[in-house]
DNA sequence: GGTGAAGGTTGCGGGGCGCGCATGTTTGCC
DNA sequence: GGCAAACATGCGCGCCCCGCAACCTTCACC
């Protein structure tokens, strides 16, 4: 990869880490578009050669972490059974939030006894319209991208079958349901390991009825 | 239903039909809220008493259309099976879907020969990010009304247990499959009321595999 | 029916946003 | 080393969204 591509690439997260760090310290509103910029080192103008809004650079970051269990899956031996593949792949990535949790509250500076300032600031930004549409279209796009990785590990078609489109669907809405979880605690998480590898395999067995 | 209350309701509703006419018809950017306003006979300051932005506006029919598989959910008989309740419920509003649709062409005052164009437009609009967003978001707020439905219906809780929310995460999820299909196709329907149902009934069953 | 309170609508004004365009600067390639 | 492409930046504009204050309509109670 380039000079230029990672340029890009550390210019496109520094601004989106800004956004973040900015918007969960100092609320959505309290927060310009030239804070993040300044914040990140680049021009207003350069803000909107990145991101078309603010929310699109919050929901950045949650799209890449999507992304990964995509790239995750496609890794994972072509042998293996399509459940355990998901199961790995998004296991693997759940490990690597935890480490961007703790970058993310590093980097703010903060020492950790004010951690739940951090946890209340970051309810507040996920309960912002419009910071919620966008990572929900961030999740929409993956999920595009979850499907076509599913229809190649199962040998059926990205387009015309419903099975893997389905397959992404239910992944990422566990992935959804448990995120909302992790923010909703804090980011303490007490055995949300089990809950999500319980989750997954609720789906892969199906949901005629209440567990027990 | 009050007088007051029924006004508002109406203006709400032609906002939104504004919305959509006008944006199928000319574009995203080409519609501003000036003119929706004026096509539904307010002024341009009252359209953001009701929506708080162009995409919302567009996004609040799917939202009614979603919230009202819920109420229909709500209204079935209570000692039916719960897939059983929800298969009926979206089957009814499938329906009604079709009738929404039938009638958005006809306001739009079409001769049926223009619906290749007017399904064009439709494809477009729902391509606008900005609209991508906002009705995820539409269908995120209906499934956490469905999650509480299934979970009166199963006894089970809604805050604690995770069953009903991955039941509604799914249903929402066939829900918007079946809708995207639905456009891509412009509107006709070969077998989409089995497409529906199958999808329904794969979901309950299980997903360990594709099927066949 | 009359009347006050509550709720809606509208015009005005302003800060912010998103982006097209033109310009200067950096990077990649030969 | 020099050229072309890609990128950052400043400027400017039109639109958006909302707070505020004034006016108008509905509702409930008398």
């Amino acid at each position: 990869m380039g000079l230029r591509e990672r340029k890009k690439l550390a210019t496109r997260t520094a601004l989106s880490w800004a956004a973040i760090r900015l918007i969960v310290e100092r609320g959505y509103d309290g927060v310009l578009v030239e804070d993040i910029a300044t914040e990140a080192g680049v021009s207003p103008r350069t803000f909107n050669n990145y991101f078309s809004s603010k929310a699109e650079a919050v929901a950045s970051r949650h799209l890449d972490r999507c992304l990964q269990v995509v790239e995750a899956l496609r890794e994972r031996p072509a042998g293996e059974p399509l459940w355990e593949g998901i199961n790995q792949a998004v296991m693997a990535q759940f490990k690597q939030t935890l480490e961007q949790f703790k970058q993310t509250a590093e980097m703010a500076d903060r020492p950790p006894r004010d951690a739940e300032a951090w946890a209340a600031g970051l309810r507040l930004m996920t309960a912002v319209p419009a910071i919620q549409a966008e990572t929900l279209r961030a999740s929409a796009v993956a999920e595009t991208a979850l499907a076509a990785a599913v229809a190649a590990r199962t040998g059926t078609d990205p387009e015309a079958d419903l099975y893997p489109k389905l397959v992404a669907a239910a992944v990422m809405a566990v992935n959804t349901v448990t995120f909302k979880h992790f923010v909703a605690v804090g980011g303490r998480l007490p055995d949300m390991k089990a809950m999500l590898i319980g989750a997954l395999r609720q789906l892969a067995a199906g949901l005629p009825e209440p567990p027990r």
